[in-house]
DNA sequence: GCGACAG
DNA sequence: ATCTTGTCGC
């Protein structure tokens, strides 16, 4: 039943509806996690009938190594447009079937994209969590709902993400100088956590490793 | 009404 | 997201 996959919008909004009291936002989730997974989508060139062929990826890391201790994939195609807030109904399916051939669970699952940092406080990491039960969070490189101000300029600095007098989530430097990342809750963690382990997988690069590793294989797997 | 809008 | 090499700057 959960496992919907709807085929308009209308559809669409009744399925977040159903499935956003459900998610935890308490955690407060693993403290110290032995392994944490990425997980992206790539897309190729829209077909004649519509469809958008998918590549999703999932890759699991050693927190301690920060090196890949097991990796799923998974190919499809979808239907349903991009449409931001929407924007799970695109993506998940495949990212699903790409978990079920995982023989790993790890402790922490980052996507790409929000979780409450969104309209309707619900998006793709909360999606993803409710789903499969497992704590996730969202690392989004542009902010989706929210605004925040006087973020300091060095690494690990952040600032509350607010829309309104909401904290939706934060926008952390993970590099001094550079754009910070938006970081929010998906699911069975606290914002605090979910935001310490993100710039630990960050120590070199603006995306924590996760993301970046799980962005390369699903680009990868498109082709081949 | 107009523009903005995760990936 | 994707189309895409070299290049400007710290």
């Amino acid at each position: 039943m959960p496992h919907a996959w709807p085929d308009d919008e209308a559809e669409a909004l009744r399925i977040q509806d159903a499935l956003r009291p459900l998610v935890d936002t308490v955690g407060p989730g693993p403290r110290a996690p032995r392994t944490v997974a990425g997980v992206d989508v790539a897309y190729g060139a829209d077909r004649p009938d519509g469809s958008t062929p998918v590549a999703a990826a999932v890759v699991v890391l050693d927190t301690v190594t920060l090196r890949p201790v097991a990796t799923a994939t998974a190919v499809g195609s979808t239907t349903f447009p991009y449409r931001p807030g929407l924007f799970a109904f695109r993506e998940l399916p495949t990212v699903i079937t790409a978990l079920r051939s995982l023989h790993h669970t790890p402790d922490l699952l980052l996507c790409d994209g929000q979780g409450l940092a969104h309209p309707r406080r619900f998006g793709l990491a909360c999606h993803l969590g409710v789903l499969t039960g497992l704590p996730t969070a969202g690392v989004a490189k542009n902010a989706f709902v929210g605004t925040f101000s006087g973020l300091g300029t060095e690494r690990g600095e952040w600032a509350p993400l607010l829309d309104g007098t909401e904290v939706v989530g934060r926008a952390l430097r993970t590099r001094s100088g550079v754009k910070p990342v938006f970081v929010s809750v998906g699911h069975a963690i606290d914002l605090a956590t979910a935001s310490r382990h993100v710039l630990a997988l960050a120590p070199g690069y603006r995306l924590p490793e996760t993301t970046r590793l799980a962005d390369r294989l699903c680009r990868q797997v498109l082709r081949g």
